[in-house]
RNA sequence: GGAGGGGUGGUCGAGUGGUUAAAGGCACCGGACUGUAAAUCCGGCGGGGAAACCCUACGUUGGUUCGAAUCCAACCCCCUCCA
């Protein structure tokens, strides 16, 4: 590998975080030379973005770590058409109120990992729907649509799988590659961005918009993407017990964020260290060293150092503070998702099922009565024996009950 | 527009009149083993019910039948070839 002379090439290449990138030398020399603008871009197709988003946000923090200038491109216009990367039935149309509210769920994420303002390093935030909402028709085909190739576009990932599984794909949908190219012509114009990054499905869209740089101003553009995080076990990193990993507060509580970093695996460590702390490299060498029960230390680290920059300081350590008390002392943390039951409710008396769905631990009646059949439903650590099992305030303890799904979900029942 | 093929549970994919809440795989959830890891093995995996059992479900809507995911009709959508 070359060494590189800009501060950005060189750590982000040490970090593990580059799949692809467009004449890498020339890239390295320009960062090395000027204070760089780029972008990448974030679909609104949820309310949140989850850890897969992750790997990206970071890579725009170290850019304007490194003395950068980082471009939030939100895809208001590009979600009403929706990328066909890496499916092969067409997304669900989103309405514009629907798009809306998830950009605005969106748009929070960013604040925590990146520093905006009207400064030369400070980062923005762009909508694309600014400009492409208001495209006319013909004047587009004529100005750029010529020039791609249809025999070309036909080739790319996205659309040749689509093709060969013989699944439908919609000229709509074919024409998000060329969107999201128009959409670096148009940052390049107006704002000087120089450099897309994205996740390595992206590497195909990204190609098209520097080379409809080149041909439309003649101007050098560059590519950079970054690889997709799969566990060692092969599976696409992002899954917790209670689903997607998602990085807003208020899908995903500190706890449960913390407890992701937290069972991380043994293979995995030092790999997300690097990723998703910003440790020095020696550190974490050190850490992902630790053999045995040890490495739990450095995926303690991991969960603090991720929740850290997600959730706030105060957020990581309430998380490590119940996870200690539960996993550690078998008792209850503050941080456990909880549930008040009415004392007179109580008194009456709930059955464990219903107690258990409640609180979240299941989704229904049946499941927590396939939970308790199979032992794994606890009442204050107690295994549950009996479906017809009645909980009252017989069952408080410290004012609180403590259930639990299996050894790593817990829940508290308290009164009120 | 014509001819043919197809739309099944989170997903892939069997099933072509009753014994089918629907084989099998994956994903997921429990249990055992562990270190809140991986791998492995075991169990579970639509909703309600203590249970008997009831309800909902095989693109949509009707129909045939004692009985339909399975047969018929219309419609919607997808694929292939032809125009």
């Amino acid at each position: 590998m070359t060494a590189f002379s800009s501060d950005f090439m060189r750590i982000i290449h040490e970090r593990g975080f580059v799949d692809a990138c467009t004449h890498a030398e020339e890239l390295d020399a320009l960062l090395k030379a000027e204070t760089v603008s780029a972008y990448i871009g974030y679909d609104c197709t949820a309310p949140s973005l989850h850890v897969g988003s992750l790997v990206s946000i970071m890579l725009l923090r170290w850019f304007q770590k490194t003395g950068h200038r980082p471009v939030v491109l939100m895809g208001g216009g590009t979600t009403r058409v929706g990328d066909p990367t890496g499916r092969d039935d067409a997304r669900k149309m989103l309405t514009d109120d629907e798009i809306a509210a998830n950009m605005a769920g969106i748009k929070g994420v960013f604040a925590r990992y990146l520093t905006f303002g009207d400064g030369a390093g400070d980062a923005v935030m762009v909508n694309n729907a600014d400009w492409l909402d208001g495209l006319a028709y013909i004047p587009f085909l004529r100005d750029y649509g010529r020039h791609f190739s249809i025999n070309r576009m036909l080739t790319f990932d996205s659309v040749r799988m689509r093709l060969e599984r013989e699944t439908h794909m919609s000229f709509l949908e074919f024409n998000y590659m060329i969107l999201q190219a128009y959409d670096f012509l148009e940052l390049a114009r107006r704002d000087g961005i120089r450099l897309q990054m994205g996740g390595a499905d992206q590497w195909g869209n990204i190609l098209n918009g520097v080379e409809l740089g080149r041909r439309c101003d003649g101007v050098s553009l560059y590519g950079l993407t970054v690889p997709l995080i799969t566990t060692a076990s092969g599976a696409k990193m992002g899954k917790s017990a209670q689903g997607a990993v998602w990085l807003n507060e208020d899908q995903l509580p500190a706890y449960d964020f913390w407890q992701f970093w937290r069972n991380t695996e043994d293979a995995d460590v030092g790999r997300f260290l690097r990723l998703f702390t910003e440790l020095p490299l020696d550190e974490i060498a050190r850490l992902e060293a630790l053999g045995g029960a040890e490495i739990n230390e450095a995926k303690k680290v991991l969960a603090h150092e991720a929740s850290t920059l997600a959730r706030g300081e105060a957020a990581a350590l309430a998380a490590a503070e119940t996870a200690r008390a539960v996993f550690e002392q078998g008792g209850v943390g503050e941080d456990l998702p909880s549930v008040t039951v009415p004392a007179d409710e109580l008194a009456a008396g709930v059955s464990a099922p219903a107690l258990f769905t409640r609180v979240g631990l299941t989704a229904s009646n049946g499941e927590a009565k396939r939970l308790i059949k199979g032992g794994g439903a606890r009442i204050n650590d107690v295994t549950v024996e009996d479906i017809g099992r009645m909980v009252t305030d017989g069952d408080l303890k410290g004012g609180e009950i403590k259930l639990s799904a299996g050894r790593k979900s817990h829940a508290l029942v308290r009164v009120g």
